[in-house]
RNA sequence: GUGGGUGUAGCUCAGUUGGCAGAGCGCCAGGUUGUGGUCCUGGAUGUCGUGGGUUCAAGUCCCAUCACUCACCCCA
């Protein structure tokens, strides 16, 4: 086979996908509890609603955006992340003119055009939420307990919370000129240069020791606050504290897209090898105008899937879960048990017990190793003798017991015994 | 975009100074024609990443290239 997945992207197989699944299942668990909705947007949008939502600045627009142009002459862009899209569609909808916030959450497939590494992929998956429309420091601080909840019903107890506030567009305009004059006196390659003039905050997230050396005397934003600013970041850190949502403050915690303001928070992990966010966040109020629409303060986070499963994986807590395995695994010997088998099989699925059959015309005995590898609690085995008895064979594959139970009841005794 | 490491069976890998392509696991079959796991026996599976070069002879040496991987940058 000449094909193979794309480069910089892999595929989840079994048994491992079912931790994905898992991954999926407990970071929209909470936010559907508290009253988010679904929403699916296309995978790509609009190439300018990315270079206007995203940022010119950042390095997803300037260089990580799978752009095309389709048919129509349109340039098109798969979607590098979620809160753009789903910004627009919720302005789209009018869902600004309902009643407030617009709680959403969304689940599915993002791409950079990144050089791939651990935990860092061409195409990767993210489970997000977003509450739009209300500019209330309970918001920030519900929808941060909801994903430290999401992590912790998995199990990882690994996870750091990061806070910080970048504060709005009263009193950051005065920071940014204050750490820009720090930055330029510094010793600094041209790229970083660059980025002084561009998103200066960016900076303060280099890893490289070279320049961490020299950024110690940097202004922090925390200093620079306006008073609004100020209170509202006190008011979403006391609510966490009373919700018993342990978390860091670092004043040094910046985002990589343009739109965030104020609250602005990391989820940290260290079994990543080199990358550290399992997800992250933040209030984003000007982004809605940016894109052409209406002031509409929003607060949201995006989580990674991979990422966290990364995570898991590092604490330990991948154990193989029910990977696709079934309950029940039929042998039929013969083409008329065969036929019976299949009908039972069925009926056992609707009454609720998970059942797989042998296929391909194996001999007894490779049916019954198929029984054995699928991991089922019980074999039902039919043969010409049971069916002349009305009877199919259930054999406890743990034990190796085995009895005869006729036809008719075997939905319920299976059901009966493995609901015990 | 930059740098390091690695490419041999489905998987994990061994392969000596260049000399017949290997092991373990897995898979298939039989031992047992109505019974799995353990055990025993047998079997199938290779573009040695790809292309070129050196050589009587290349998995092994040389060059190029591709892929994977880790890291930088950046980010979920």
């Amino acid at each position: 086979m000449s094909f193979q997945a794309p480069k910089g992207t892999f595929d989840w197989m079994p048994p491992r996908s079912e931790l994905a699944l898992a991954v999926r299942d407990a970071m929209s668990a909470p936010v559907r509890r508290a009253g988010y909705g679904y929403v699916e947007t296309p995978t790509f949008e609009d190439t300018a609603l990315f270079a206007r939502g995203v940022g010119e600045s950042t390095d997803i627009v300037s260089k990580e955006m799978y752009t095309f142009e389709d048919k129509g002459g349109r340039s098109i862009t798969l979607r590098p992340e979620g809160t753009a899209s789903t910004v627009r569609a919720v302005l789209q909808h009018g869902l600004q003119n309902g009643p407030l916030p617009a709680k959403v959450w969304y689940s599915g497939s993002f791409f950079r055009y990144e050089r791939a590494q651990k935990g860092r992929y061409r195409h990767f998956s993210q489970v997000g939420a977003e509450a739009l429309g209300v500019e209330d420091p309970a918001l920030d601080a519900e929808l941060i307990q909801l994903a430290a909840e999401g992590f912790a019903s998995l199990g990882l107890t690994g996870v750091r919370l990061l806070l910080n506030s970048l504060g709005c567009a009263a009193c950051r305009p005065a920071y940014r000129a204050a750490l820009q004059d720090f930055l330029r006196a510094l010793d600094l390659d041209d790229a970083t240069r660059a980025r002084v003039e561009l998103n200066p905050l960016r900076v303060l997230d280099d890893k490289r020791p070279e320049v961490r050396a020299q950024l110690g005397g940097a202004p922090l934003v925390t200093d620079h606050l306006c008073e609004a600013c100020k209170g509202y970041h006190e008011e979403v850190r006391s609510l966490l504290t009373d919700a018993g949502v342990a978390f860091a403050d670092d004043p040094r915690l910046v985002r990589g897209l343009d739109y965030y303001t104020r609250t602005t928070f990391e989820f940290v992990h260290d079994g990543l090898g080199s990358q550290s966010a399992v997800g992250g966040g933040g209030r984003y109020d000007g982004l809605s105008e940016m894109i052409g629409g209406p002031p509409l303060p929003g607060v949201g986070w995006a989580i990674g899937v991979d990422r966290t499963v990364l995570a898991l994986e590092a604490e330990g807590l991948a154990a193989p879960r029910s990977s696709g395995g079934v309950q029940v695994y039929g042998v039929a010997l013969g083409d008329e048990a065969r036929r019976l088998l299949f009908s039972l099989l069925i009926e056992l699925r609707r009454a609720g017990v998970t059942a797989d059959m042998a296929f391909g015309g194996k001999g007894l005995k490779g049916a019954m190793k198929g029984a054995d590898r699928s991991g089922a609690t019980y074999a039902v085995i039919i043969g010409e003798r049971d069916l002349a008895a009305g009877a199919a064979q259930v054999k406890d594959l743990a034990s190796g017991e085995q009895a005869a139970v006729p036809l008719a009841e075997i939905v319920t005794t299976l059901k009966e015994r493995l609901t015990q």
